[in-house]
DNA sequence: TTGTATGCGTTATCAT
DNA sequence: ATGATAACGCATACAA
């Protein structure tokens, strides 16, 4: 910061031409030399500026990563999936979080310009394909979290929503159920709008003859809750619940505790993300786990491919695979789980294949 | 990117300085020639290049984070409100976390010269007071968060443990309960340390006269099973088990119902963090709530401070007060809490003032 | 092998 | 008010 490569130079009576020679390990320069040159660079703790370097060398050595304004594992798995691999890159994390809205994400977009050799983005109502159109520079290298763009000068990486989804409403046909109801998320968020279709898909395919019930709700516990005691509502109860995520889940476990109603006995229950609280509601939730920080990983391999061979993978789509993870709440297997010390053991599907690309 | 502030000036035919003045609104620009200079430098979608910028500025506008490998809401509630008051000073965020070691540490902090105008550090072990010693550039502006440096060239900002644990400590007194346990956390873990000592500090003050058990855990969940088996072995049970934290009391819930032991009928049980988790166990837990979100506000609040008045806050040591969250495991007002829906009305109680600086 | 000189994109200083 | 030009700290083509 305050000492530069002309401190390093005076002091150890060379050019600064050497200096970097010397640093960065590029040879045309006597060992004896660049033995003193770090020595005295090392004694005077210099660091080159970042800023400077990635001035003339067009690179700055570290990806940015946008995303919404949202709490929770999601994000924090996440951030560490990407960061944990851009580490092995030799990539650093420029993190735009919290952002609400498309102007918010304009703007940060902007300040990461000339800052950040690529950018990971999670796709979010307002951030989708057309503000990517005009916001973002088509040279720099960038690849789409959870986005419904079929393909575009970017890569997309998605979260199988579709075969996680489907491959639960088998699991719980396989168990006997017919009348499987579903509680959906928001009409706007992507997730939840292949969660959906996943479900109709299942449904008409594994339990033909059915037309399922299905309630609205939000995301959010609170919708969960009112979308339970709608199910319950009902002149025939359904044998099983599956809610497009955990939360809305944890929602409808209280409304069928508050009826009387015993999960799995009368009813079976199943979410969809696998957050933390998963296990530890009761009875345990069976659920569709979406593996996070491999997401995060596999966002930043793809980025850093893009980097590295322009063009490479760019315009190509990924699907992430989800596991089923089956624990008390949707019967069946139950009593098999009731180990000791809340260890987790739940029988692991992989519905899709770990890393499926197509371009 | 790739069209720079001379594209700009040629196209609007004027000079590159005139192109800056105009963009950054200094003045010394007839309207009209600052007008037309926007319209060009819109129409070809022109973004400064921030590198050039604080190249000459010494101003990043960006700050940096550096944390430890930790997962879970701790790291993302404190990204997020670190990330979410840095845009309010008009500043970014430079993440470096998934840190293992010193090692690592000091890699991150080498890459962040000349990349950031001021840096949050979370001290974990390995990064203490001696590395920042020798890593650490002495005009960079630093907050150290969770550390147990007393003073030094950079501020210090704590959460409350010491406050939080005998304040929970006094509430299970005030139920009556005399034979208070406790679980330790880590040796090596600084709030580890504070928990335990603010523990010991509220027995001899509010239950003079005995000596609590105290046994060991690391925080894990696997270490507070164990720890609840070994409280449940001794002759004589304690009325009230205090974990340093909620993963640590939920590992002890389990052990307790695998015994047989009601809570919070034969024993109350509380925690410390109010991790999401914290709620949804049965019964739900009591604990020591942690404003994790606010504690990254302040930090950059301190931070945004050092960085436009050097040396104002500097060598300054704050502390961020917790909340008693009373909810069902520890007895007392149990019965009370079991409102609907799960909604949460813990009683409330500020066990320090919000924000309490000393220099 | 080493040093000199140029340029990266921007802001700041000095003319005009 | 505007333009030419010198920094900022570094890497690199070229000269020696």
């Amino acid at each position: 910061m305050t000492v530069t490569i002309k401190d390093v130079a005076r002091e150890a009576k060379v050019s600064v031409a050497s200096v970097s020679r010397a640093l960065n390990g590029v040879g045309g320069v006597t060992p004896a030399t660049e033995q003193r040159i770090r020595e005295v660079a090392a004694r005077l703790r210099y660091v080159p500026h970042g800023a400077a370097r990635s001035l003339i060398t067009k690179r700055t050595h570290t990806v940015g990563a946008l995303m919404p304004d949202l709490h929770g594992e999601f994000f924090s798995e996440l951030i560490r999936g990407i960061d944990l691999e851009a580490r092995t890159h030799g990539l650093h994390l420029l993190v735009s979080s919290s952002h609400n809205g498309a102007d918010d994400a304009a703007a940060a977009l902007r300040a990461m310009q000339g800052r950040v050799d690529g950018i990971v983005i999670l796709s979010s109502p307002g951030v989708d394909a057309a503000f990517l159109k005009t916001n973002l520079p088509e040279s720099l290298p960038t690849v789409l979290l959870n986005s419904d763009m079929k393909a575009g000068a970017a890569a997309v990486l998605n979260i199988d929503n579709f075969a996680g989804t489907y491959a639960m409403v088998r699991h719980l046909a396989s168990l006997g159920h017919r009348r499987i109801a579903f509680v959906t998320g928001p009409k706007n968020n992507f997730d939840a709008r292949q969660r959906e279709a996943g479900f109709r898909a299942a449904m008409t395919r594994l339990v033909p003859g059915t037309s399922p019930r299905i309630v609205s709700g939000d995301f959010s516990e609170a919708s969960g809750y009112l979308a339970g005691r709608e199910l319950l509502s009902g002149k025939v109860r359904p044998q099983a619940v599956f809610a497009a995520n955990d939360m809305m889940a944890v929602g409808c476990l209280q409304a069928f505790k508050e009826a009387g109603i015993a999960v799995p006995g009368d009813i079976a229950l199943v979410g969809f993300d696998d957050i933390p609280i998963a296990r530890y509601v009761t009875p345990p939730l069976s659920t569709v786990r979406v593996r996070i920080a491999e997401l995060g990983k596999n966002a930043m391999d793809l980025l850093a491919d893009l980097i590295n061979r322009p063009g490479s993978s760019a315009a190509s789509v990924h699907t992430l695979g989800c596991d089923i993870v089956v624990r008390e709440s949707c019967g069946g297997a139950s009593g098999r789980n009731l180990n000791h010390h809340n260890q987790e053991n739940p029988s692991r599907v992989e519905s899709t294949t770990k890393l499926e690309g197509s371009s």
